[in-house]
RNA sequence: GGGCGGUUAGCUCAGCGGUAGAGCGUCUCGUUUACACCGAGAGGGUCGGGGGUUCGAUCCCCUCACCGCCCA
C-alpha cells in the first residue's frame, strides 16, 4: 500500500540508479526510430551546480524524456570543457596553499601533471549533482575537451583552417590580463563603472606657434572672444599612456582647431613631436574636443592610428610594468602602470602643463577571473577569420535551417555575427591545447598535426633537418568547445553516432552565452561538417533572485539547487523551473513557489493513494472508448484534451504552458472533481459501473504519470511502480513507456455538457450557502424550478452526487420556489434553496442586489455594442451572435433575480 | 551614444484585437473515511501616462515617463 507521504530522499537515488543501470539513457538502436540529440552546454570542469545549470538542464531533460517517450532514439550527450584560465587559476591557487609552489618552478610538464591529477580528483563534480536532478544524459558517453579524440579534432581543425588561410598570426590589439599574463576574449572582460579622474594636459605647439582660440560665444553661438594659445588641450583618464601617443586628433568640422591641423606638438616627457590630425572620431562637444591617440593601448585609438598610419608604441610588459624600451624615458621603466601614472602626472604638473584634474566616473575593463584592470596591448596572436566563417553561419539562420526560439534572438545573433571581429584564439597559458605550430631557426612557421609532420615540412623547406621549436601558447577553450556538436560524436572519425545524430536537434542555452558559444559552433560546424550543428536553438531566461537581482556569490543571494532538492525534492524544483520558463522573461525564483509545486506532487501522490485504496488497478486492455458512465466518458475526453495541449506546448517549447496544463488537469479536474464524482460509484452496488470506474480512474492516472514524467520523473516513476503492486504487474519502467495517442474525438460533448452543468450547480450551491452563512453542517434541500425535461432528468441521474457535494438534504424538481427560498440562476432555470427561518434576509437581499448590479452593468455594455450599427455591420457574425446570446441570458437572469428579490421583500 | 526588452491583482508572472487570468499571499468557514503539503467560499485590477488606427485596443502604431539588460 502507498504510504501517506512521498519521501523524495528515499525514492530519488533509487530511481537514478535504476534508470542509468537499465540503459534507458542510451539511445535506442532501432534504425526506424527518429533521432533526437541534444549536446549539453559543457559545464566548466571546475564548476559546481548553480541554479542556472538547474534550469538549463531541467529544460533539456524535459525535452529528452518527452522525445524518449515519443519513441525517438534519444541521445543527450554530456561532457565538460577544460576551462583554460579558470582551471589553471584553481590549480595554481592550490599549489600556493599546499606548498608555496608556483607553476614556473614546477615547469610546464610537471604542472600539467598536477592539473590532470586535480581534474581526476575534483573535476566534474557537477555531473554527480546533475544526476540528483534526474538528468538523463547518456553518461557512458561523457566527453572532455582535453580527451584524446576531441584533441585530435582540435588539431585537425587548426591545421585545416591555417592551410585554408582562415587562421593566421597577426599583430593586433588584444585585451591583456596582466595578472595571468595572457590575452583574453572580449567576453571575459567585465566593464565596470568606477570613480576615476580626467586629467587635462597641455601639449605645446612646435616652435612656440600660436593660434586664436575662442573662449566666449554670442547668442547665436558665434565666437565673441578669443585668447591666444600656444598649446592644444587634451584630457585623459589614463595619463601613463601619454608616452605612447602618436597624434592628437580633432574633428574635421571643428573650426576652433582648423588653423592648427597638420601642425605638430611636442609630446611632453617623451620629447617627441606628434602631428595634429583630423578624424571623425573625436566628439567636438566633449571635453576640449581634442583627443590624444595612443594606438597600442586603446581600442578606439587603435582604429584611428591604423587609419592614419601612426606609429604605435607598446609601453608595458606582460605584467603591466612600464617597458624597458627606447620610447619610455628611463626614469619610468619598470614602474607598475599605476605608479607610473602618479609619476607622470607629477612631472607634467612640474612642467606647468597640468591644466586641471576632474573627478569622473569612468568605465574600466576588468578581467572576470583575475579581477585586475585589463590592459589593451598590441601583441602577436593567432586569429581566426571569423568574418569569413560567419557568412554561412548567418545564412543558415536566414534560410531557417537553424531557428531561434524565441525568434527575437535572431536579431541579436545577426547583430553579433555581422559585426564580428577576428577571433583571437591563442592564450598565454599552459593548460589547454598547445598550438600545433613549429618555428624554424629563422622564424619560419610550420603548422602540422604532429611534430614529425612539421619536421618533414621543415626538411622540405630548408633542404635539411633543422631544430624546431613549438609555439608556447595554447588555444582558447572555446576553440575546442566550438567543435562540441561534432567532436563529441566522434569526429574526425566517421562514427555511426555522427551519422545518426548530426546535425543535432536542439541546443538549450541561456542568452548570456549566445556569443560565447552558439556563434562559434555555428561557424565551425558549418565549415567542417557542411551542415548546421543544430536545427533549433532554444534560449531560456536567466534565473534571478526573488527581487530580480542577478544571483552572485559576492551578493550572497545565490540559491543552491541542491539545498532546494534536499528540502523539496528534485521534482518540485524541476517543475517550478519549467513552470516559470516562459519565453522572453527572466525568472525570479522564490522558495514559496517551489513549496507550492512540492504540494502539487503531494496532491498527486494522495490521488494515487486514493486510487489504490479503491482498487483502481491498471488494466492493460483498457479501451478509452469503452466507458458508459458519463463521468468516465468525461474524464477520458479531458485527458485527451490535456494530452493535446501538453504535446503542442512542448513542441512549441512553451514549457510553462505545458506545465500549467498538467497542473490544472491533475489538481482542478482529476482531483477536485473527477475523484469526487466517482466516490459514489466506487462505493455503490452497480458492479459493472464500479469496475469500469476503477479501470478508468487507473487509466487516467497512468496517462497523467506519462505526461508528467518529463517534468517530475521521480514521483511519477515511483507511483507507476507502486500502482502496479496490485492487479496487473507493470512490464517496464515509466521512463521507457510510450507517449499516449488519444484522438480528440474521444471528447464527448454531451458528457461534457452534463458534467459542466453539475459543476455549476454544485459551485452555485456552495457559493450561495457561503454567502448566506448557512452552517457547513446544515443539510438543506434544493429545488430546481422551471427546468426542461432533460435538465430535470440530469438532476435525477446525479442526485446522489449533487446531494453529497452540495451537502444537501435532498434535491428535486419543483413547479415553484417555496416562500422564503433563496435562488440563483443556472442555464435558464432557477435553483431554489428553501431556507425559510434559517436564512439571513438582509444578507440575501445584499447578495441579490450585487448580482443584479453586476449583470446590469454588463448588459448595458453589451446593449451599447449591439446598438452600434457599425459594430453590427463590420464585426464577424459569430461575435455578434455570441453577444446577442449573452445579452439575452443576462436579461433572463436579471428577471429571475428580480423576481426573487420581490419574493423576499414580500 | 547605439540596440533589445519590460511596466497587467499585495507579490511573482501568463495572456496579446472581441466576457481580464494563474500561483503564492490575504480574509471567512471547515475534525466530509486520498490529501491541513488539505477542502469550500470570498475579496482584490480605469492592464504605466497621453495620443492614434479600428465597429471594438491590455493586445497594433506613435509618443512620454520609469525600470532592466547587452554593446560602445
Amino acid at each position: 500500500m502507498i504510504e501517506t507521504t512521498f519521501n523524495p530522499k528515499d525514492v530519488e537515488p533509487r530511481w537514478s540508479e535504476a534508470w542509468e543501470q537499465s540503459g534507458a539513457y542510451k539511445p535506442k538502436t532501432d534504425p526506424k526510430a527518429d533521432p533526437f540529440c541534444i549536446v549539453i552546454p559543457p559545464p566548466n570542469v571546475t564548476g559546481s551546480l548553480h541554479i542556472g545549470h538547474a534550469l538549463n538542464n531541467t529544460l533539456q531533460d524535459v525535452l529528452v524524456r518527452f522525445e524518449r517517450l515519443r519513441g525517438k532514439s534519444v541521445l543527450w550527450q554530456p561532457g565538460m570543457d577544460h576551462a583554460g584560465i579558470a582551471t589553471q587559476m584553481v590549480v595554481e591557487r592550490k599549489l600556493a596553499e599546499d606548498g608555496n609552489e608556483d607553476r614556473r618552478t614546477l615547469g610546464r610538464e610537471e604542472f600539467l601533471k598536477r592539473v590532470w591529477a586535480w581534474k581526476e580528483e575534483s573535476g566534474g563534480m557537477i555531473f554527480k549533482q546533475l544526476r540528483r536532478l534526474g538528468a538523463s544524459c547518456d553518461w557512458s558517453r561523457e566527453r572532455f575537451t582535453m580527451d584524446e579524440g576531441l584533441s585530435a579534432a582540435v588539431l585537425k581543425v587548426f591545421v585545416q583552417l591555417y592551410k585554408e588561410g582562415l587562421l593566421y598570426k597577426d599583430k593586433r590589439l588584444v585585451n591583456w590580463d596582466p595578472h595571468f599574463e595572457t590575452a583574453i576574449s572580449d567576453l571575459e572582460v567585465e566593464n565596470k563603472e568606477v570613480a576615476g579622474h580626467f586629467w587635462h594636459f597641455k601639449y605645446p605647439l612646435e616652435n612656440g606657434e600660436t593660434y586664436q582660440f575662442p573662449i566666449a560665444f554670442d547668442e547665436e553661438g558665434k565666437p565673441a572672444e578669443w585668447e591666444t594659445r600656444d598649446y592644444i588641450a587634451i584630457a585623459t583618464t589614463r595619463p601613463e599612456t601619454m608616452l605612447g601617443d602618436g597624434a592628437v586628433a580633432v574633428h574635421p568640422s571643428d573650426a576652433r582647431y582648423a588653423p592648427i591641423v597638420g601642425k605638430r606638438v611636442l609630446l611632453p616627457l617623451a620629447d617627441r613631436y606628434i602631428p595634429i590630425i583630423a578624424d571623425e572620431y573625436p566628439d567636438p562637444d566633449f571635453g576640449s574636443g581634442a583627443v590624444k591617440i595612443t594606438g597600442a593601448h586603446d581600442f578606439n585609438d587603435y582604429k584611428v592610428a591604423r587609419a592614419h598610419d601612426l606609429e604605435m608604441y607598446v609601453l608595458m610588459d606582460g605584467k603591466g610594468r612600464m617597458a624597458d624600451a627606447p620610447h619610455v624615458p628611463a626614469k619610468y621603466r619598470g614602474l607598475d602602470r599605476f605608479e607610473a601614472r602618479k609619476a607622470i602626472v607629477a612631472d607634467i604638473d612640474a612642467l606647468g602643463l597640468l591644466e586641471r584634474v576632474e573627478d569622473k566616473k569612468i568605465q574600466q575593463p576588468f578581467g572576470d577571473r583575475s579581477g585586475v584592470v585589463i590592459e589593451p596591448m598590441l601583441t602577436d596572436q593567432w586569429y581566426v577569420n571569423a568574418g569569413e566563417l560567419a557568412k554561412p553561419a548567418i545564412a543558415a539562420v536566414e534560410s531557417g535551417k537553424t531557428k531561434f526560439t524565441p525568434e527575437s534572438w535572431t536579431k541579436t545573433y545577426y547583430n553579433w555575427m555581422r559585426n564580428i571581429e577576428p577571433w583571437c584564439v591563442s592564450r598565454q597559458l599552459w593548460w589547454g591545447h598547445r598550438i600545433p605550430a613549429w618555428y624554424g631557426p629563422d622564424g619560419q612557421v610550420f603548422v602540422e598535426e604532429s611534430e614529425s609532420a612539421a619536421k618533414s615540412a621543415a626538411k622540405k623547406h630548408y633542404g635539411k633537418d633543422v631544430a624546431l621549436k613549438q609555439d608556447e601558447d595554447v588555444l582558447d577553450t572555446w576553440f575546442s568547445s566550438g567543435l562540441w556538436p561534432f567532436s563529441t560524436l566522434g569526429w574526425p572519425e566517421q562514427t555511426t553516432e555522427l551519422k545518426r545524430f548530426y546535425p543535432t536537434s536542439t541546443l538549450v542555452t541561456a542568452h548570456d552565452i549566445i556569443f560565447f558559444w552558439v556563434a562559434r559552433m555555428m561557424m565551425l560546424g558549418l565549415h567542417f561538417m557542411k551542415e548546421e550543428p543544430f536545427h533549433e536553438v532554444y534560449i531560456h531566461a536567466l534565473v534571478r533572485d526573488a527581487k530580480g537581482a542577478k544571483m552572485s556569490k559576492s551578493k550572497g543571494n545565490t540559491m543552491d539547487p541542491l539545498d532546494l532538492v534536499d528540502k523539496y525534492g528534485a521534482d518540485a524544483l524541476r517543475f517550478t523551473l519549467a513552470a516559470m520558463a516562459a519565453q522572453g522573461r527572466d525568472i525570479k525564483l522564490s522558495e514559496q513557489r517551489i513549496e507550492g509545486y512540492r504540494n502539487f506532487g503531494t496532491k498527486l501522490w494522495n490521488a494515487a493513494r486514493f486510487a489504490q485504496m479503491n482498487e483502481c488497478a491498471v488494466w492493460d486492455e483498457y479501451d478509452p472508448r469503452s466507458p458508459k458512465e458519463t463521468v468516465n466518458r468525461w474524464v477520458v475526453g479531458e485527458t485527451a484534451k490535456t494530452l493535446a495541449a501538453v504535446t503542442r506546448e512542448l513542441e512549441a517549447r512553451r514549457f510553462n504552458e505545458a506545465a500549467g496544463a498538467l497542473y490544472k488537469f491533475v489538481w482542478n479536474v482529476y482531483c477536485d472533481w473527477y475523484l469526487e464524482f466517482i466516490k459514489p460509484l466506487l462505493n455503490g452496488e452497480d458492479e459493472a459501473a464500479k469496475l469500469e470506474t476503477r479501470r478508468t480512474a487507473a487509466w487516467a492516472l497512468d496517462q497523467i504519470l506519462i505526461m508528467l514524467h518529463p517534468f517530475m520523473p521521480f514521483i511519477t516513476e515511483e507511483i507507476w511502480a507502486r500502482t502496479g503492486e496490485y492487479g496487473q504487474k507493470r512490464t517496464g519502467m515509466l521512463i521507457t513507456e510510450s507517449w499516449p495517442k488519444l484522438p480528440l474525438d474521444l471528447v464527448d460533448e454531451a458528457a461534457e455538457g452534463e458534467i459542466e452543468w453539475m459543476v455549476d450547480l454544485i459551485a452555485g450551491t456552495r457559493s450561495t450557502r457561503s454567502a448566506l452563512n448557512v452552517p457547513p453542517a446544515a443539510k438543506i434541500p434544493l429545488l430546481l424550478i422551471g427546468a426542461d425535461a432533460a435538465t430535470e432528468a440530469r438532476l435525477e441521474r446525479y442526485q446522489d452526487l449533487i446531494d453529497r457535494m452540495g451537502r444537501l438534504d435532498y434535491s428535486t424538481s419543483a413547479a415553484e420556489a417555496p416562500k422564503g427560498s433563496v435562488t440563483f440562476v443556472l442555464d435558464g432555470a432557477t435553483v431554489a434553496l428553501p431556507l425559510e427561518g434559517v436564512v439571513d434576509l438582509p444578507a440575501e437581499a445584499a447578495r441579490l442586489a450585487k448580482e443584479i448590479g453586476k449583470l446590469e452593468s454588463e448588459l448595458a455594455k453589451m446593449e451599447a455594442k449591439l446598438g452600434n450599427a457599425q459594430f453590427l455591420e463590420k464585426a464577424p457574425d459569430e461575435v455578434v451572435d455570441e453577444l446577442r446570446e449573452r445579452a439575452a441570458d443576462a436579461i433572463a437572469s436579471i428577471a429571475k433575480l428580480k423576481q426573487a428579490r420581490a419574493q423576499i421583500q414580500a
